[in-house]
DNA sequence: GTGAAAGCGCTAACAT
DNA sequence: ATGTTAGCGCTTTCAC
C-alpha cells in the first residue's frame, strides 16, 4: 500500500494512456479493442495490445455503456433465487449471458409485485440491455418497460403477456403426463398439492390434472392450495393427510411442494410410495436427492435459458413476439411406485 | 409499434429535457434528483418533480457511473450459485445491497479457478465499487484487484487472506461441536465426509472433527474425500459403506452432501440415525426437509451478508482489512439420534 | 437559489 | 491506415 489515501476508484489508466505508450491515437485503440470498425496494420495492433498489456487497461464499461447506450448486461428478476428451480435458471441464465460477453444482475421479488416493478424500473435506469423476468404475476404489468423500448423475455410462463416474448414448458401437458402415468399405477384417487399465482385464471398445472383425470373417468381428489415452496408442500401435506377422503396419489406442482409433502408424510408414518404415491413438477436438482427420489416433470431450463437470451439478443425485439414453448419430459423414480 | 424501425435503446427523455419542462437549468435537476450538493427551493423543486413525473424520466446510470467511476453495483462471485448455501446467500447479499441501493451482479466460477479471475477482471472492467468473492481458492489471487484498488470482501472463508476483508466462521469450531454432540451420543467411530478445497491446507473442519475426536481419545474414523455436493456425498456415502470398518456415525461437511450420503445409506438399506448417524454444516434451508432431518452446524448467512456488504461500503476499504468470525449454532433433529 | 460549463472515457463519423 | 473530434448524460465547481 504505497499508494496515497484517497486514490480515485476508477482504473487509473484510460485509453488515452495506451495510446500514448503505444504512440498512436485514441481511435486506433479504440479500432485494436473492438477489433473494428476500422482496421489497423497488425504492427500497430500488436504495439496497441502490448501497451495495453504493460499498463493493464482495462476499458470503462460505464464509458462504453453511455456512449453506446446498452450496458451489454442483463436484469434477470426473480421471485426467489434461493428457489432450486429458479437458481438452476438463474444459472443457466448466467451461463447464456455469459457465453455472449454479458453480464447479469441479479434481483429477488421474493413474491412481491411491487418489489418487481421496483427493480425492474431500477433496471431500466441502469441501461440493462434486456430484462429477464419471471414474474409473480401471469399477467405482469410491463408499462414501464414499453415506455423504455426495451426487449423483455417473460421466463417459466405458460403463456405470453400480449406483445411480449416469453419462454415456457406446456404446464398443461406435461402436469397431464404425470397424473396419467399415477392413474396408470392403478390409483383413483389422486389429490393436488397447487401453488398460488396470483390470479383467477388456474394454473396449467391444475388443468393438466383435471384432463388426466377427466380422460379417464376419474373424479377430482382432494386439493390443497399452497405456495410454491418446501413449506407450503408441507403445510399441504399436512392438511391432506387430516383430509376425511386420503388420496393414494398426490401431484404437486413443484418439487419443492413435493419435497415438503414428503416431509409432512414421513412425519405421519406414511409409507411412500406404498401408501401414497408422489409425482411432481419441475425437475430440480433435488428431486434426485429425496428420500425416496422424485417421479417428476421436468423443464429444459438451460435451453430455455438459451432461447430467453436469444429472443432478447437476436436482433428485432417486440416486433414479432414469440412464445416458445419447451417440451417436457417426465423423469420417473420411486415416488410414484416405479423402480 | 408506430416508431421507426431502429430506435436507439436508450431513455427518449433525458435530464435536459426534464430541466426544459421544468424551466429550469439541467443542474437544478440533478440537484433535486440527487438531493444535493445545494438546495433548491421547494417551488421549483415541486415543478420538477413534477416535470420528472410527467416526463417519466428516469437517470441514465451509465453516465452517472461515468462521472462518479462508480456503478453502486456489487459483482459478486460465487463457486455456484444453485448450490442452496450459496443461493442462500446470494439472497442475502442481493438483499442487503439493495437496501443501500446498490445493485448485484452474480457470476459463477463452477469451481474454476480461471474463471473466477475472468469474472473478477470482467467486474473491474465494469466499474463495480466493490466486489464479494466466495473464492474456489482459500488463498485467491487477487493481483488483479489490488492493482484496481477496488474493495474486496472474501466470503465464506475461515480466514483471510492476508491484506482482505473477509467475513467466515469458525469451521473448526463448529465441526467440533457437532462431532461432539455425535459422542455425545455414544459413538466411537465417527466417519468424515470432507470437501476439497484445493489446497494443502486442512480443512477447518477437518480439524474440528479431529479436535473432538481427540478430547475423547477417540481414533479417527475413515475419511471420504469428495467434492462439497450432493453427488459428492452420495459417492462418499458409497464408499463408506462399501468400506470394512463402517463407522456408526458420520459428520459431512456441507449440508448438500449429507444429503447425498443420505441417499446412498437409503439406498443400502441402512437406518438413519439408528444404523449410522449423521451431523452435518451448513444449516441451509433444505436440512430441514431431508429425511430424517439434518443435525446441522448453521451459519448465519442474513448476518455475514450484511457485514461483507458493510466492510465493503463502510469506509476505508484495505486500510484495516478485518477478518469478521460469526459464530455458528448447532441445529439438533433426528439425523443424530435426537428427538 | 440558480445557471453555465468542464469533463468523466469512450465510439465512430469524418478527416487526412 | 491513422488522427481529430463531437458528443453520450451526468455531477459539480464556480459564477451570478
Amino acid at each position: 500500500m504505497t499508494q496515497p489515501a484517497v486514490q480515485p476508484l476508477r482504473s487509473a489508466v484510460t485509453r488515452t494512456d495506451v495510446a500514448r505508450y503505444a504512440g498512436v491515437s485514441a481511435a486506433v485503440v479504440s479500432y485494436v479493442v473492438n477489433s473494428g470498425p476500422r482496421n489497423v496494420a497488425p504492427a500497430t495492433a500488436a504495439r496497441v495490445l502490448e501497451a495495453i498489456r504493460v499498463l493493464g487497461y482495462r476499458p470503462n464499461a460505464a464509458a462504453r455503456a453511455l456512449k453506446l447506450g446498452s450496458s451489454e448486461t442483463f436484469g434477470l428478476i426473480l421471485p426467489e433465487n434461493s428457489n432450486p428451480l429458479f437458481a438452476q435458471l438463474a444459472h443457466s441464465v448466467e451461463e447464456a449471458a455469459d457465453r455472449l460477453g454479458f453480464a447479469l444482475m441479479m434481483a429477488n421479488s421474493d413474491g412481491s409485485l411491487s418489489k418487481e416493478r421496483r427493480h425492474l424500473r431500477n433496471f431500466l435506469s441502469r441501461q440493462v440491455t434486456a430484462v429477464l423476468l419471471a414474474s409473480v404475476a401471469s399477467e405482469p404489468d410491463l408499462s414501464d418497460v414499453i415506455s423504455a423500448d426495451i426487449p423483455v423475455v417473460l421466463l417459466n410462463q405458460g403463456q405470453a403477456a400480449p406483445g411480449f416474448a416469453a419462454v415456457g414448458v406446456d404446464l398443461r401437458q406435461g402436469a397431464q403426463e404425470a397424473v396419467k402415468h399415477l392413474i396408470w399405477h392403478g390409483h383413483r384417487n389422486i389429490g393436488l398439492v397447487i401453488g398460488t399465482n396470483g390470479t383467477q385464471k388456474a394454473d396449467g398445472r391444475e388443468l393438466g390434472w383435471l384432463d388426466a383425470l377427466a380422460t379417464e373417468g376419474l373424479r377430482a381428489g382432494p386439493i390443497a392450495r399452497a405456495p410454491f415452496t418446501r413449506e407450503g408442500g408441507y403445510a399441504a401435506g399436512k392438511r391432506l393427510i387430516a383430509g376425511n377422503e386420503r388420496p393414494t396419489a398426490v401431484f404437486a406442482s413443484s418439487d419443492s411442494q413435493a419435497a415438503g409433502l414428503l416431509r409432512a408424510l414421513h412425519e405421519g408414518g406414511i409409507r411412500i410410495p406404498e401408501d401414497i404415491a408422489i409425482a411432481s413438477f419441475d425437475g430440480s436438482p433435488e428431486s434426485e436427492y429425496t428420500w425416496p427420489g422424485l417421479t417428476t416433470v421436468a423443464q429444459p431450463l438451460a435451453a430455455m435459458a438459451a432461447a430467453a437470451v436469444e429472443a432478447v439478443t437476436g436482433g428485432g425485439h417486440n416486433d414479432n413476439p414469440t412464445l416458445r414453448i419447451f417440451p417436457t419430459e417426465l423423469i420417473v423414480r420411486r415416488s410414484c411406485g416405479c423402480g
